[in-house]
DNA sequence: TTATACAGTTTCAATAGGCGTAACTCGGGG
DNA sequence: CCCCGAGTTACGCCTATTGAAACTGTATAA
């Protein structure tokens, strides 16, 4: 196809490194080939090239492949170059102090959220957050309240493109129930969530925007189901609203009239 | 050249890629060719690709491109996946706690030892050792230690094959020189460097052994040159060395005649 | 021990896709 | 108004890449 600016050959190699996961990190050249859909000697040769840096490294015990220390290092600029992550700290810390459950910071690219810092429930049952993983649009909270305030073309599109995973059988998989919700997300300014990601836990968010008023990210506080009453989680709603506001505000962003309006 | 198995075109995507440093997050497609070595209608392609899947991003201010969330992700499993991280962690607070200065703990593989985690001193001076950061091989002390350990033949290599970089007056470059010191290293089972790669650091290191009795890691106490008398130095050196000792046992390794004698 | 199966590696010839040169657009500064 | 440098297209050559298929090696069953 004589189009745009695509590599086939890129194109494989991000193939091959996105069949690991967080639940497979561990894979054989079979697996990697079938996950890629490329075949075993073409695989084997990318992965002889990426192994030559440190993208990929076998371990010694198991033979298998599995992501390098090139892949950390690469992670820990993108991780050092979000300066969102430091200016929200505090808030993230003090949010976390005074709900006493799991407080969690997720960043937007075009692809979705994807969590970048946590701060854990001091709590023996918590729920659990991870650091580097990317969240659905459709289940859980911040991926709803992410979504919501994007731009309504880009939303359009991520509704009509995506094929929505279903995780329990609250999650809601149907784009245009999808739509009505993230209306009532904009109508309300945050969004909570339950046993629509994980059976037994409760989420909700508020939205961060940038000095230019665009959604960056979303704070979250996320606690097993038993332990919030409807009072309780009112007045957490409070506080994570205030914390989202408070690092916009710290991002330059100032609240205006017809955002607050903004309903479709 | 028809050579074994190697991809020009992979090979070029981590040229891209590497071109990205902690110091200089954000390049312009100039930049990056430059760089890379590839002419910038080539590396245009190839960032459009990477793009595709949030491998890397344009700045929506600077227009420059940074890496990407995705590769935040894939590090994030990298780092789940290092067992060793967590195998070390209670270790590292106590070494951090007896010493009061800052513990970092290296991990190897074919390209070096890579900072994977840090226990910061408490004190109001110290030294930052970050996360994600590659370490040189004949500069500071966890290079050199872990270097020391390598089988002769890996260590004999990367002797003949890397060019070393000056980072101060003190800095070692010279491979007979740095032989020697290695040889003094293996002898003591612990290496003390000061000045070598931060002009007023100092850093001790030890080596963690796994069960095959294979160098795979290294702790390290930094502090500021001004802090360490001789007789403090010398207490912690035992208590590195200790913890280095524990954790390596931790991982199966039991400390063998042949270790202990070896000299070359 | 031999037979079987499956993972991984090597070969090889055909060609799709990548490649660099060169020309072009765009925008900012002098 | 022109110049310069960054970024983007166009285009045709040609080689590095590719996958089928054959082969090796190794673990498991019989």
């Amino acid at each position: 196809m004589s189009t745009t600016y695509f590599l086939e050959g890129v194109d494989r190699v991000m193939k091959v490194l996105d069949a690991f996961t967080a639940d497979e990190p561990q894979l054989r050249l079979t697996d990697l080939s079938d996950r890629s859909g490329i075949p075993k000697p073409q695989v084997l040769r990318i992965l002889s090239t990426l192994e030559t840096r440190g993208y990929v490294e076998r371990d010694p015990r198991t033979k298998r492949y599995r992501l390098g220390l090139r892949l950390f290092e690469l992670g820990a600029i993108v991780r050092q170059e979000m300066d969102l992550r430091r200016v929200a700290q505090p808030w993230l810390d003090s949010l976390a102090e005074a709900t006493l459950e799991t407080v969690a910071l997720v960043v937007l690219d075009a692809l979705g959220p994807v969590c970048v810092e946590v701060v854990e429930s001091p709590k023996g049952l918590r729920v659990f957050a991870q650091v580097g993983r990317r969240m659905p649009w459709n289940a859980g909270t911040s991926g709803k309240v992410t979504l919501a305030y994007l731009a309504e073309e880009t939303r359009e599109q991520i509704l009509a493109r995506t094929e929505f995973k279903r995780y329990t059988n609250l999650t809601v998989t149907d784009p245009d129930a999808l739509r009505k919700e993230l209306r009532d997300i904009r109508r309300r300014g945050y969004h909570v969530s339950a046993g629509d990601l994980d059976e037994d836990a409760l989420g909700m968010s508020a939205p961060i925007f940038d000095e230019g008023g665009t959604i960056v990210a979303a704070v979250s506080v996320v606690a097993p189901l038993t332990r919030l009453s409807g009072a309780e989680s009112e007045c957490f709603v409070n506080h994570v609203c205030e914390t989202a506001a408070a690092i916009s505000r710290r991002l330059g962003h100032r609240r205006r009239a017809d955002e607050e309006a903004a309903d479709d």
